[in-house]
DNA sequence: CTAAACTTTCAATAATTATTGAAAAATAAA
DNA sequence: TTTATTTTTCAATAATTATTGAAAGTTTAG
């Protein structure tokens, strides 16, 4: 398979996956993209590659910053921005991991916890409770897998490759 | 807090966090309500509650008992449907997570490991080959990580609830 | 069988979300 | 300064996704 082919289906591929997962598209594959390329690239670069706008670049690229998983990288002589992704893609999961558990599961958590304050005096009340706090239990659950998997093991993914370079 | 506006705002949640993960909103208020339920509900039922369609409820059901956390259930002396959603919730994620691990992820592992018939002749194709086993190993971690969540501990929950109720 | 009760389908439409592109704002060079 | 270059914003528009509702299809009762 010739390399430019490879790299296309994976911006694809992955571009695909992230709709699935309530990322959009775009974002997905400008990431994609500067994974795999070798040096850092500018908007117009970005613009080119993937045939979109300049505010379709801009808005994503922000995107992808905000979430640290993407730098802005200077290159001399140059006056306009550069970026790079993040090679380490243990840490960019655990980024986004993160992100995603403070954005949408702790708020979660909150309005369970607060629901809790419900009238209980019924029947229908207590059972209400009980299924509260069913789904507060697997949720703190989720979010406690989430913890350990971007607490665990720093450096993973070096340890590995260590590894596998030994072998 | 009343008890039925409780139920609303659990509703209304818990539909906004499914649309951020790819899941949609009435799938998720649907669900919801069968989960708050206290007795079996027909097609019109969840129609009036939630004030959708007839068709939008069918395809919202029908999708969820695909995914196996809700089944029809027979009232007696009734002729038309009922539906109930399955009060386990940590059976719930499992099932989710279950679905989702092989219709999202299990495909992604797949092009990963086809893409790896690139040509690596070149320094280039050496680099992405790097990236591409990066993101299998992450891949196949994660997948590792939902594997060990749907196989672990069948009865958390139940147990969970026996040490409260004995506490 | 036929009629009534109920479920499913799907083209039309609405709602939501993403993208463009040009104008405004910011930044750096001359 | 002023001018050129680059980035950001955002209203307009396009693309995607969800929803409706009525017609067609099924099932059950009589």
């Amino acid at each position: 398979m010739e390399l430019n082919e490879a790299k296309n289906k994976y911006i694809q591929t992955w571009g695909s996956l992230a709709t699935s997962w309530g990322i959009n598209k775009t974002m997905a594959q400008v990431h994609a993209l500067l994974l795999v390329s070798t040096k850092p690239l500018s908007a117009e670069d970005i613009m080119e590659t993937l045939q979109i706008s300049r505010g379709n670049v801009n808005m994503n690229v922000r995107a992808l910053i905000d979430w640290g998983i993407v730098q802005k990288e200077f290159v001399v002589g140059e006056r306009k921005e550069f970026f790079v992704a993040d090679k380490d893609i243990w840490e960019l999961f655990k980024q986004i991991t993160k992100e995603r558990k403070k954005r949408e599961i702790e708020p979660v958590l909150r309005v369970l916890e607060d629901l809790q304050q419900v009238d209980d005096t019924t029947e229908e009340g207590k059972q209400f409770k009980k299924v509260l706090s069913d789904l507060s239990s697997v949720t703190t659950k989720v979010n406690g897998i989430l913890e350990r998997a971007i607490k665990a093991d720093e450096h993973w993914l070096l340890s590995n490759f260590t590894k596998m370079i030994k072998k």
